[in-house]
DNA sequence: GCTGAGCGG
């Protein structure tokens, strides 16, 4: 109902912030699982959550930017990243060039995972600088994607190695990060060619990172995997893609991989049909992709950039370490 | 389960 003011990231009720996640809460028998599928809203203590219906897009503000200074009076007994008064920029690596590449791409975004959830995601970092939930214009709703900026590249580099493949908290659904690419800096990670090949027949579990370890146990020249998931419930479809930046590693690859155990499961490996960059034709990082009405961007009302003060500590969550299981239903739970 | 999608201000 009352919401705290919008000139910070809205903290919720604290006094309920103990809770995190446990699987027992108003549940029942046992079966429901720790965390309420959206639709269901049965008022969700934790931040995290899901809807609050009370969002509106109107009055997002247009860069919600919080100056250091601006400490609030929050006891300390709040463990929830309240960056009171503390300034610890000092500690923090200095952006060693502006035009450096210090920002993540995140995709896969759950609706209801705004700011304040990636925000809490990364916050034990302390080095995160600005969040941002990408979303629709006209809607106002989330386009799944979002960036996430942080002091360094070094920095940056450090949570796409340490969160990349792990499990995003109150879901069942991995992180899927990545560098920004064609937002400020041109693009990047990007050296030029690179040589993706098809890899069929994943078991259900085999993740970005494990898909991408496997292969590049093998052959180093691996710039990185990807499984392709089912947008709505977060799961594999039980095929992905490998790059290669070396042509010759990739044909090995074809053959000397195939029939080759990952996890569970045999591999089926074949050639990516992937029109760029198959050896040549590449010349522009991007062409214009739309070709449809211009609808000019206005003043971007849902323009929400999460400025983040100076993040102390926090209770948050470490890659790896699922205290909880969270064996929640897909959000859609249509299977 | 079998050729993705995912780049703003």
């Amino acid at each position: 109902m009352m919401q705290p003011a919008p000139t910070n990231i809205p903290p919720p009720t604290m006094e309920q912030q103990h809770h995190h996640y446990q699987q027992q809460q108003g549940g029942g028998g046992g079966g429901g699982g720790g965390i309420m599928p959206p639709q269901q809203q049965q008022q969700q203590p934790w931040m995290m959550m899901p809807p609050q219906q009370q969002w509106n897009p109107q009055q997002v503000q247009q860069q919600v930017s919080i100056p250091p200074l601006q400490q609030q009076q929050l006891p300390p007994h709040q463990m929830i990243q309240q960056p009171q008064q503390v300034q610890q920029y000092s500690a923090l690596p200095q952006p060693t060039s502006s035009d450096e590449i210090r920002t993540l791409w995140i995709g896969d975004l759950q609706y209801w995972m705004e700011e304040t959830y990636l925000t809490s995601c990364f916050a034990h970092t302390n080095e995160v600088l600005t969040v941002k939930v990408i979303r629709n214009k006209q809607t106002g709703q989330s386009e799944s994607y979002g960036f996430i900026e942080f002091v360094s590249r070094a920095a940056a580099e450090r949570v796409l190695q340490s969160f990349n493949g792990t499990v995003m908290p109150n879901t069942e659904q991995n992180f899927r990060l990545n560098w920004a690419t064609l937002g400020s800096g041109e693009k990047r990670a990007d050296d030029g060619t690179d040589y993706t090949i098809f890899v069929g027949d994943l078991a259900s579990d085999v993740s970005d990172y494990t898909l991408q370890e496997t292969f590049k146990t093998h052959y180093p020249s691996v710039k990185g995997a990807k499984v392709v998931t089912d947008r709505i419930t977060g799961r594999s479809k039980g095929y992905g893609f490998v790059k290669f930046a070396d042509e010759s590693e990739q044909v090995r690859a074809m053959t000397e991989m195939n029939g080759m155990f990952c996890s569970t499961r045999a591999m089926r490996i074949g050639p990516a049909t992937n029109k760029k960059t198959v050896g040549t034709q590449q010349q522009y990082p991007k062409a214009s992709f739309q070709s449809s009405d211009a609808t000019q961007s206005e003043n971007d009302p849902n323009n929400t950039t999460v400025v983040i003060p100076s993040l102390k500590h926090s209770s948050c969550w470490w890659p790896g370490v699922e205290g909880t299981e969270q064996e929640l239903a897909p959000q859609g739970s249509l299977l």
